[in-house]
DNA sequence: ATAATTCGGATAATCATTGTCCGGTTTAAT
DNA sequence: ATTAAACCGGACAATGATTATCCGAATTAT
């Protein structure tokens, strides 16, 4: 039971979009490239971030990524969905009701209900946290010079 | 990111373990047999439980596992750790770090402290519920009748 | 027109989980 | 003592999910 890399490299992802200037986009190798992730497979994650409107996509010569909500709106558990989808970490299996012999309708799995509660409580925090205030906490810690030099990274490498 | 269906099975023998009067023991199988789990591989995840102190194997004929400790004291988070192990649900690749150019020594991934409040969060509901507090659930519930089907299942299975 | 990019599908590679097998050890019963 | 039935533990195979690659199509700036 892990979470998938994708995750974390989505939110890195759109940390990075969240810091292009209005109507300027990031390629995509670009950033599979500075996160140090294969390129093909980034481009799905990137895709399944397009699908569920949390960027943008532009084709074409000098396309590319970016926000297409703001980030207030971008909490982390909606990219953790968009990304892993929204099946559950629990996946009753009916045992209980095998060994309890109930009928299929009777949905009383003790277990089921604790594990819901326990997921409930861990999407409740990640559903805290944005896009915008994950970046308030990059760039008021202890490394503003480092951020300067990746916002650079960003200005040279965007494209429009 | 799915648990793994050991820990489901594995909660549920420890149920059935917990209705063995005292000194009596289950044999392997017969708890395999019942849940429907694949008899060698439940094998493996019963001596998870054994090594994790949870439960007791006694070899030789007439063999079988019970609890070790009491029901108040086995908390469903307890066997979720013998069966999956320690790994935390989000291990931080050291992504941001690379991106920020930072030194390994600067422990300062932010969204990893953010996964590990929600996975904090998670655990201590499987913390609160103890498979004393469970049993309760089954029996006080709407089956009472099955659960003494249960029990005389039990009664009728287990050696010594 | 051409080149650079995203899009979407098919498919392969990798890895964790699940499942099987076998020889060894322990114990009850004969 | 011998045997049979169970647990022990390691090696290993099967399965399934995640990750990764490739290719043709659509889109757009030059």
């Amino acid at each position: 039971m892990q979470m998938k890399t994708g995750v974390e490299q989505s939110v890195y992802a759109v940390l990075l979009l969240n810091m292009l200037p209005e109507k300027a986009v990031l390629h995509s190798e670009v950033i599979s490239g500075q996160i140090g992730a294969s390129p093909t497979y980034f481009q799905k994650l990137l895709r399944k971030l397009v699908s569920a409107d949390l960027i943008t996509s532009v084709p074409g010569v000098k396309g590319g990524f970016k926000l297409k909500k703001n980030p207030e709106d971008i909490r982390v558990y909606d990219i953790y969905v968009a990304i892993e989808g929204q099946q559950s970490l629990y996946s009753p299996s009916g045992i209980l009701n095998d060994v309890l012999e109930l009928e299929k309708d009777d949905r009383c799995c003790v277990l089921g209900e604790l594990m819901e509660e326990a997921e409930d409580s861990w999407k409740s925090v990640l559903k805290r946290e944005t896009i915008a205030s994950l970046s308030e906490q990059v760039e008021s810690k202890r490394f503003v010079n480092h951020v300067t030099d990746l916002k650079n990274w960003v200005e040279e490498n965007m494209v429009v």
